[in-house]
DNA sequence: TTGGAATTACGAAAGAATTCGTAGATATTC
DNA sequence: GAATATCTACGAATTCTTTCGTAATTCCAA
């Protein structure tokens, strides 16, 4: 029996998680500085997580050199996927069109996102038929 | 200086508040007997929620009689509206459309639901203009 | 080469969320 | 009215997450 793999990142995993997506591999230090400028955190705390986040295997790290090199190895839309899905569940009951009235309802899109988003739906009935 | 009111509920207290935003003001029976459906959960846990839920004036409660009948002081929409802002900042970087371009990829919608869906984005094209 | 700076490993404290046991009070049943 | 069931209050254990201090190691600069 293989064991389920917890993959789901918790919010300060996310956010470190989020920098590596944005600039690729990384080390702790650059890492560390990224989030720095958003809200004081100590070096060894995110040392923490990004050792913990190896365990959990959300990613990996290059560690031929002093410096280690850290990478995602999750995507961030599967990501965002998994964590969509949980909070549709927990939050909108599983009903996306409820989320997205909420979310298109309560947050400006502009008009180029209202054409794009247009497009999707297009699309969308197009398959279905 | 007012305190700021912490209002967004955990998982845990969401899930009670569902049940109350569903059937209306409730005993502790009642809500415990409905999450015992989805999941075991042992009575004073639930009712150690809800009075923590009183606290944090989520809920209140009638306690003229003995059993209390507890009742959400919170919306639904509007407990949904926060906790969709902090879940877009978190897991989005704040951008809505991205958010519903993946809810609407990854979850299947009806044909009625994507013309509801278009209507509402019609309605905003409209105010925009 | 020696002392300071940077890095990793590790443990553990602090906080937050969840879960439940127990005690005491009140109601119900036989 | 005695035994049983139900309910609230409360504290505390547990688990998960976040945060950081300290030690050991390696690198670098004067």
């Amino acid at each position: 029996m293989k064991k389920k793999k917890n993959n789901t990142p918790t919010d300060s995993e996310l956010e470190i998680l989020h920098v590596l997506w944005e600039n690729g591999p990384s080390t702790v230090r650059f890492v560390n500085d990224h989030l720095n400028k958003k809200k004081e955190v100590g070096y060894t705390t995110t040392l923490k997580f990004m050792q913990i986040m190896t365990d959990k295997l959300l990613v990996r790290r290059n560690t031929e050199s002093r410096t280690h090199i850290y990478e995602a190895l999750v995507s961030e839309s599967d990501t965002q996927s998994k964590l969509l899905t949980g909070f549709l569940e927990s939050t909108f009951g599983g009903s996306a069109m409820k989320l997205v009235m909420q979310a298109l309802g309560s947050h400006k899109a502009s008009k180029q996102e209202l054409d794009e988003l247009k497009e999707l739906i297009n699309n969308i009935e197009k398959n279905q038929k």
